[in-house]
DNA sequence: ACTCAATATTCCGTTCATCGGAATATTCCG
DNA sequence: CGGAATATTCCGATGAACGGAATATTGAGT
């Protein structure tokens, strides 16, 4: 059960890419604006590191280039989440909640359970 | 209410670290064995990286040298986290918190809680 | 006391991710 | 058709982690 998928933990940018593209494709520069929003603006990657991290996540298979809409914007490149790549932030997931469970048995003062919206 | 404090998203070496140092002072090469515990092997960093780390972190104010126990070993440096150190891991944490709120919006097939101890 | 293994830290070169912005290309709109 | 907005590529620099070699100190056994 659950196998090990390459390099993790994910770094924070990377995270926030697969997470972003989770619920469907999109394009790199509508993911700047996307993931500053999902991360209430703790991650405001600038362009070089947001399409370096996609070429990454591309080569490691977490996420691939998919044709987009047809009779779109040709500049757009379009990107999809692939079966590994879900896992993997899975994985990535369930790690932070380990982190967290030590957090909370070292007395931090973290919330017991994430707050819901 | 809960100031910036610096540099976040932590690396996770550096969360680890504050993690460690939350119940208690240790030593450099304590540390580097409590942190693969800690983390389930997730983490085994190495002489270079662990004590890197440490510098990073005490020119950052997030923790700070102790003499340790009386009459101990003379070769070990002990650290102890500070305040503010644990104020930032405590940030950390949140974030943290807020990631998988998104995953659990985007059905990644997160458990709704962490497991309690 | 002496030797050896274990403990503990420092140091060094390399790799990789992110930063920040410049350069470029395409599209949209007036 | 011209200019602003959108979108990607490219580049040099910085900083974190890796991994292991070199060094220092201590403890255990004989």
């Amino acid at each position: 059960m659950s196998e090990d998928v390459g390099r993790l933990p994910l770094t924070p940018l990377s995270m926030a890419i697969l997470l972003a593209l989770a619920d469907g494709e999109r394009h790199g520069y509508a993911l700047m604006q996307d993931i500053e929003a999902q991360t209430d603006g703790a991650l405001k990657p600038g362009t070089g590191s947001l399409y370096a991290g996609l070429q990454r996540l591309m080569s490691d298979g977490l996420i691939r280039e998919s044709e987009g809409e047809a009779g779109a914007d040709r500049r757009r490149r379009y990107y999809a989440i692939t079966p590994t790549g879900r896992e993997v932030a899975r994985q990535e997931a369930h790690r932070m909640l380990r982190v967290l469970d030590v957090a909370r048995q070292k007395k931090l003062g973290v919330d017991p359970a994430p707050a819901r919206s």
